[in-house]
RNA sequence: GGGCGGUUAGCUCAGUGGUAGAGCACCGGCCUUACACGCCGGCUGUCACAGGUUCGAAUCCUGUACCGCCCACCA
């Protein structure tokens, strides 16, 4: 212990976080000790923030649910490894870029050394090159991340900010690549041409992660086709446009209502097109005339369908989403009538699948097809989560990582991942258990980590997909549009003989996946690998479990066959008062930093940390105010208690021993709590204790501290003992108060120092805890309440006499400050003077037995 | 349709078998040399509903309702 505190005239919360934020990167307090062993280390996979979006308060909020853990860590001496990432990978940044300097990629432009970006945005947009696209997605993104930083030191994340990574960095790309073509080299990655979820907006491919269903206005079409005796049989639909891509019907195989139909042949309407008629389990009898029509594609059991039954292609819907044109007769399409399908046909070719629908719909009235008028209804369709328009399934060559065949190892690996709350294993399993094709890697998209390939250009101009060149790994990461392929030159580039790039970046959680590879040095540091690998904690909401959590696992088992880490802790959201989830569109978003302005940082980190772990939490201003109280209370009640450090001495009173006995059980308590992640549970129970702690334990010892006596000695001492612990307890809460006042008295930084422990407090107070000095403690806060109530009550002013009789139904002895040794001693007290606040009351207590 | 959470004071939430709690809000009192950004006291409940187990249920079991979320559902 230093000797003499310097405590500020007037403690504030103004400017701690300018101030704190500063000297610990100057003295490099949440530095990671690079010399620590795995076991030494807690390692920490921290959620890069999209940067092309904006912080709100949900970051906030699951942040500090993070950086509690971190700090407690710390603080039990882990040597805490705790990067920072940034998501500028994807779509988002993407778009913002291309608004922001009026540019679009093109893919097909050579890399220009000396391209500037336009200082206003042209109309129309220029077309650059993608190394040039990604300069600038990078530049832009440099900026985003400024903010970001300021943002999260400024709330007090005890990042190491040495440590940060973007999600399109030269390392992650590599790392990106490196990781890709070792799946293809074990034949985990492939690529195949096939039905894909396809964006028309976006022109890509995406992922089954990547879904929502929307509910959506439709309605359903009763659609006759004439059998080849002359008889018919109608379908319903929701999607008459996909008649031309129809191949087939289909009924469930024990529907008696179209047995005596199946294996043989019906006339679509309109176009005349012959179709078999198939039975496959999956045609449900219940649904529409129980009898369906095979498209290619309108959904994916249209899918099943066609790969099951080996039924022939005729898609109709190309990448843009329009009806591409389509030759009927001889040499194309079949048809019975070729001449009207083309003319039916072409009415339709060019449009997009919505205006297709009316028309074809137009068709089929005219030609009698149609029964009925349609039906609407509302129901559940795909579409892209960033989308706007409906998914189509469009055939294209993509890049695949094989999962379905491993699916019972990965909920396996899921069962292995301490999951916090318990039930969030459940949401993975069901989306794991829920899988239906393997995870579709790439995408047909400019901002993202290329594929490191290259394919053989054949003699007819056309690339040669099976004769692939993979880039050597020594030259990882290299874009193909640009980087030519060992043994080529690059005027080779797209001519026959020649080669071409892979045109595709990677799915963003391809990357994504990588977090713990990206952070801990995989393949590139085997030393900081072999010091954080498999990390201890991914933090992370909810409702990415299924891509970011899911491919984490994916990944880590098939390069690493393990855990990426130990331990998931899943937050909640942050719910607006009306119990929704707060987002921009709804705009009910309060900006971070104006927050942070307004309450303070630990105020705001108060409100954050009083939400459970995985809970949903109402955005709650009035929880911040309490947390600013409580600040401000941590600097007056620290004030009080060092102003008086002197005399110094032993423990030695009942009241103060207590006090501190209650104060060993709670920091076991506490870090009971905070060692099964559960941070809500140790603030409440400390911040508890430290109200008690000024409101009862303060006013009844001050009187006596202001001795010169051993008595007085014992309550000084007892009250810094307790000052100090408590700082450490609120320590990962409320950083910057906590360091305040630790700087008043104490050496370096409160972050820093070890953890509290009982057995510290037991060593100080002295061995073998004497239960009487706890029953004293809670007997002097029964007696004062019992004062305060009457005066309360009978509206007594000070200095008057109190009669408080005291009931012994227990057998416990009521004890207060200089009463207790007295009673404790046995003697027969019947009055004393006590002290409330400043002045006196004459108390006289009457022990009386009524039994 | 399948699954997972939740429902406790006006509000935000603790409370996993033993007399229903905290903070905020509200009402009343107090400038008491750490703090009026403070202190003291008080009011406030069919623990969603219905059954069951138990000496005893907010807590365990069954069912229902409502809220939220995840997954499935395009004929």
């Amino acid at each position: 212990m230093s000797s003499s505190p310097s405590v500020p005239e007037k403690p504030a919360l103004e400017g701690l976080e300018d101030k704190w934020t500063r000297r610990w990167d100057e003295a490099g307090v949440y530095r990671f000790d690079r010399s620590a062993d795995r076991a030494g280390v807690y390692a920490i996979d921290t959620p890069p923030p999209t940067v092309s979006g904006s912080l709100h308060v949900g970051h906030v909020f699951s942040y500090t649910h993070t950086d509690v853990i971190a700090r407690f860590q710390r603080m039990r001496g882990r040597a805490v490894f705790y990067p920072m990432g940034w998501d500028d990978n994807g779509l988002p940044t993407e778009r913002r870029v291309q608004n922001y300097f009026g540019v679009r990629c093109d893919p097909s432009l050579p890399y220009d050394p000396a391209f500037a970006a336009p200082a206003t945005p042209p109309k129309p947009p220029v077309s650059v090159s993608r190394p040039n696209f990604i300069e600038l997605c990078t530049a832009l993104t440099a900026e985003d991340e400024k903010a970001f930083e300021h943002l999260w030191r400024h709330l007090g994340l005890s990042v190491d900010w040495s440590l940060t990574y973007a999600t399109i960095g030269r390392h992650a790309q590599r790392l990106s690549q490196l990781a890709f073509l070792r799946l293809l080299a074990s034949g985990r990655a492939y690529q195949i041409e096939a039905p894909t979820l396809w964006d028309i907006d976006f022109r890509t491919a995406v992922a089954q992660a990547e879904l929502e269903d929307r509910e959506t206005p439709g309605a359903y079409y009763r659609v006759r086709f004439a059998t080849r005796d002359g008889g018919h049989v109608d379908i319903e639909t929701t999607r008459p446009e996909l008649i031309p891509a129809c191949v087939a019907l289909v009924a469930h195989p024990d529907d008696a209502r179209y047995r005596a139909l199946v294996g043989r042949e019906v006339l679509t309407p309109v176009f005349g097109v012959p179709v078999p008629v198939v039975a496959h389990p999956l045609a449900d009898p219940e649904k529409g005339s129980g009898i369906a029509m095979i498209c290619t594609f309108g959904d994916l059991t249209d899918v099943t369908w066609w790969r099951e039954l080996s039924l022939p292609v005729r898609a109709v819907i190309g990448p843009s989403g329009t009806f591409r044109p389509v030759v009927w007769g001889s040499d194309g399409w079949p048809s019975v009538a070729p001449a009207s399908a083309q003319s039916a046909y072409d009415s339709i070719a060019g449009l997009p699948a919505a205006k297709a629908r009316a028309r074809t719909v137009d068709l089929l009235r005219e030609s009698g097809a149609l029964q009925g008028d349609p039906r609407p209804i509302t129901h559940h369709v795909k579409f892209y989560e960033k989308g706007d328009r409906p998914l189509e399934i469009v055939t294209s060559r993509q890049w695949f990582i094989r999962t379905m065949d491993i699916r019972d190892q990965l909920v396996e690996r899921g069962r292995q991942i301490t999951w916090t709350p318990a039930h969030m294993r459940t949401r993975y399993e069901n989306w794991v258990n829920g899988l239906n094709g393997d995870w579709c890697i790439s995408r047909q998209r400019f901002f993202g980590v290329p594929f490191p390939v290259w394919y053989r250009v054949g003699a007819d101009g056309t690339p040669d997909y099976s004769a692939c060149c993979v880039a050597d790994v020594s030259r990882l990461p290299v874009d193909p549009s640009t980087d030519v392929p060992e043994g080529f030159a690059p005027s080779q580039r797209g001519v026959p003989g020649g080669f071409v790039g892979d045109p595709d970046v990677m799915d963003t959680w391809a990357t994504s996946s990588l977090t713990p590879f990206i952070v801990c040095g995989w393949e590139t540091d085997p030393d900081l690998w072999r010091r954080t690998f498999p990390m201890d904690l991914r933090p992370q909401a909810h409702d990415i479990i299924r891509t970011w959590l899911f491919s984490t696992v994916l990944r880590a088992h098939l390069a690493e066959d393990s855990l990426p880490w130990t331990h998931a802790a899943i937050s909640g959201w942050v719910l607006d008062p009306d119990r929704k989830k707060m987002s921009k569109s709804k705009g009910n978003v309060v900006t971070p930093m104006g927050l942070l302005e307004e309450h303070g940082s630990d105020a705001v980190r108060y409100w954050a940390a009083r939400g459970g772990p995985g809970v949903d939490t109402a955005f709650d201003v009035g929880q911040m105010k309490v947390g600013r109280r409580l600040a401000i209370k941590l600097l007056n009640a620290s004030k009080f208690v060092l102003s008086k450090t002197e005399p110094a001495g032993p423990v030695t009173e009942a009241l103060d021993r207590g006090m501190l006995q209650e104060l060993a059980a709670l920091v076991d308590s506490a870090t009971r709590h905070l060692e099964a992640y559960d941070y809500a549970a140790a603030l409440r129970e400390t911040e508890e204790f430290f109200w008690r702690f000024c409101d009862d334990y303060i006013e009844l010892v001050k009187r006596r501290r202001a001795g010169d006596d051993t008595a007085a000695a014992s309550a000084a001492t007892a009250s810094q003992l307790a000052l100090d612990v408590m700082l450490r307890l609120l320590a990962p809460f409320l950083p910057y108060v906590t360091e305040e006042v630790w700087s008043w008295w104490r050496e370096g930084s409160v972050h820093r120092a070890a953890w509290p422990t009982a057995a510290e407090l037991g060593a100080l107070v002295g061995p073998a805890p004497d239960e009487r000095d706890a029953i004293a403690l809670v007997h002097a806060r029964e007696v004062t309440a019992l004062i305060r109530q009457e005066r309360s009550t009978h509206k007594w002013g000070f200095a008057k006499p109190l009669r408080v009789r005291f009931h012994l139904a227990d057998r416990r002895e009521p004890a207060w400050d200089a009463i207790e040794r007295d009673i404790l001693a046995g003697n027969n007290v019947t009055s004393h003077t006590v002290t409330f606040g400043a002045a006196e009351d004459a108390v006289h207590i009457e022990l009386a037995d009524p039994a």
